[in-house]
RNA sequence: GUGGCAUUAGUUCAGUGGUAGAACGCCUGACUGUGGAUCAGGAUGUCGUGGGUUCAAAUCCCACAUGCCACCCCA
């Protein structure tokens, strides 16, 4: 082992690993292509400012969770912790407005937390997300939620519940906020330290105690205290959504930490999980923009995380084809058999096959045993007699048949042959 | 950030004060041009790191690091 290890929290994904990687972000694209989203890649890097404005200085990923340091002009640099800070930057930056709206974009990168890791929570960690800037139109909600639904489904994952709740505008959500003060200001004396703290810095939160669940029970729910505006606009989405038989449940405890949302908030939840089973959540912020400085737009995405989606897959026991299989593994040995090696391997690559030709000095039975090991689906064997003869023997290492092919013949058989099994 | 549990070979783990082990994996050979099965041999390592107690520490004590679990919070 040498000296140097990864930071706590991170990680070094390959192997096996990395087709759970390549098979999420390909089925994300593939399904975010059929709604029409573009990619948006931002830097990992940030004014320290924009998260503070966007996701909130009260926010627990503002006051203890960021990766904030100086760099040498002086400036407050953040790792992004989160993506819709900078694709709302970018979409302002970038006059983005005269793309027409809406306009669809999604992301996939790293965010980085200073957290206290657990299964599920990393200080790197990766998200895939979607934007949609300049409408408000309860049906764009409604296609957010089954595109989230659309895109679990992709992965083969069935054990995730959506939930879905409004948690107001700036007109009705402080009224909500009076009601709930009214409501436990009484029972404060006997609740937890947390919520009694939670009572004074955010409310809403009190719904949520894990340990004072009793009186939410009988507590005013938001979705009693919403204006006409936002409960005619929640009641469509739940209609589309009836339309589409999207199963839901409405849960008026998902209040979403960050404090750019407001209307629809949602959180998919997988049930096989621990604490961290949030695998994907989101909701409108129709304020961001015109806050970020731009011109007033309304606004909705989510966020989904992928090393979260990865431990669903694996509960739930998805296979998941492996990219990386090699196709042909080419073996040589004796004089100039390298270069008809590598002559080979250049045509069998023009077919599209994966080809992993020897690049060591051995033994037929040790690049036997390699071709093995990588998992090669055949094996290519030139050896002096091949060489005489122009053919090539052709092994394969499941079945153990072998056969001597003329050369001219070995891409096209190959070929053939790899797509059969 | 708070609390709890854990850390020994590449991996999974045994070893409770007296010379660091097993299984699997890895490498080599039996097999000079054929992998997997079998057999034989080989290398595994700062026992997480640093300090302390002791004649003697993987083992007892302390601190730190890392991982996991729960909380806070979140993807």
């Amino acid at each position: 082992m040498g000296q140097y290890k990864k930071f706590k929290g991170t990680q070094d994904i390959f192997g096996e690993e990395s087709k759970y990687w390549y098979f999420i972000e390909k089925k994300s694209r593939e399904t975010f292509l059929k709604y029409g989203f573009k990619e948006i890649k931002t830097p990992i890097i940030e004014p320290t400012e924009l998260f503070k404005r966007s996701v909130g200085e009260n926010t627990d990923i503002v006051q203890k969770e960021m990766y904030t340091f100086e760099d040498k002009g002086g400036r407050s640099v953040t790792l992004r912790p989160e993506g819709t800070a900078s694709v709302v930057r970018a979409y302002v930056e970038n006059s983005m407005i005269n793309l027409g709206s809406p306009i669809k974009l999604y992301y996939i990168g790293p965010m980085f937390r200073y957290e206290k890791p657990q299964a599920g929570r990393l200080r790197q960690f990766h998200q895939v997300g979607i934007e949609i800037f300049g409408t408000d139109t309860p049906i764009s909600d409604a296609e957010t939620i089954i595109l989230a639904d659309e895109l679990l489904k992709s992965f083969g994952l069935k054990n995730y519940k959506i939930k879905i709740n409004s948690i107001g505008c700036e007109k009705c959500r402080p009224k909500y906020r009076e009601a709930l003060k009214k409501y436990y200001k009484p029972l404060l004396p006997n609740m937890c330290h947390d919520c009694q703290k939670r009572y004074e810095t955010n409310i809403m939160r009190l719904l949520d105690c894990k340990i004072d669940k009793e009186y939410a029970k009988e507590a005013p729910i938001i979705l009693d205290h919403l204006c006409d505006d936002c409960k005619t606009h929640f009641n469509k989405v739940i209609n589309y959504l009836d339309s589409l038989e999207i199963k839901y449940e409405i849960d008026s405890r998902i209040v979403r930490g960050l404090d750019y949302y407001s209307k629809t908030a949602f959180e998919i939840e997988h049930t096989d999980l621990g604490a961290q089973s949030v695998i994907l959540g989101g909701g409108r912020y129709n304020s961001l923009v015109e806050e970020i400085g731009g011109k007033e737009t309304p606004a909705i995405g989510f966020g989904m995380g992928i090393e979260r989606i990865i431990l669903a897959l694996k509960k739930e026991n998805v296979e998941i084809d492996n990219p990386e299989k090699i196709d042909v593994y080419i073996a040589y040995a004796g004089e100039n058999t390298d270069i008809e090696a590598l002559k080979l391997s250049k045509m069998l690559k023009n077919e599209g096959l994966k080809v992993f030709l020897n690049l060591s000095e051995r033994s037929i039975r040790n690049q036997m045993k390699h071709a093995n090991k990588v998992n090669a689906h055949f094996v290519a064997i030139i050896g002096e007699n091949e060489l005489k003869t122009d053919t090539v023997t052709i092994k394969n290492m499941t079945t153990g048949e072998q056969f001597e092919v003329e050369k001219f013949w070995v891409p096209q058989i190959l070929k053939e042959k790899s797509l059969l099994e």
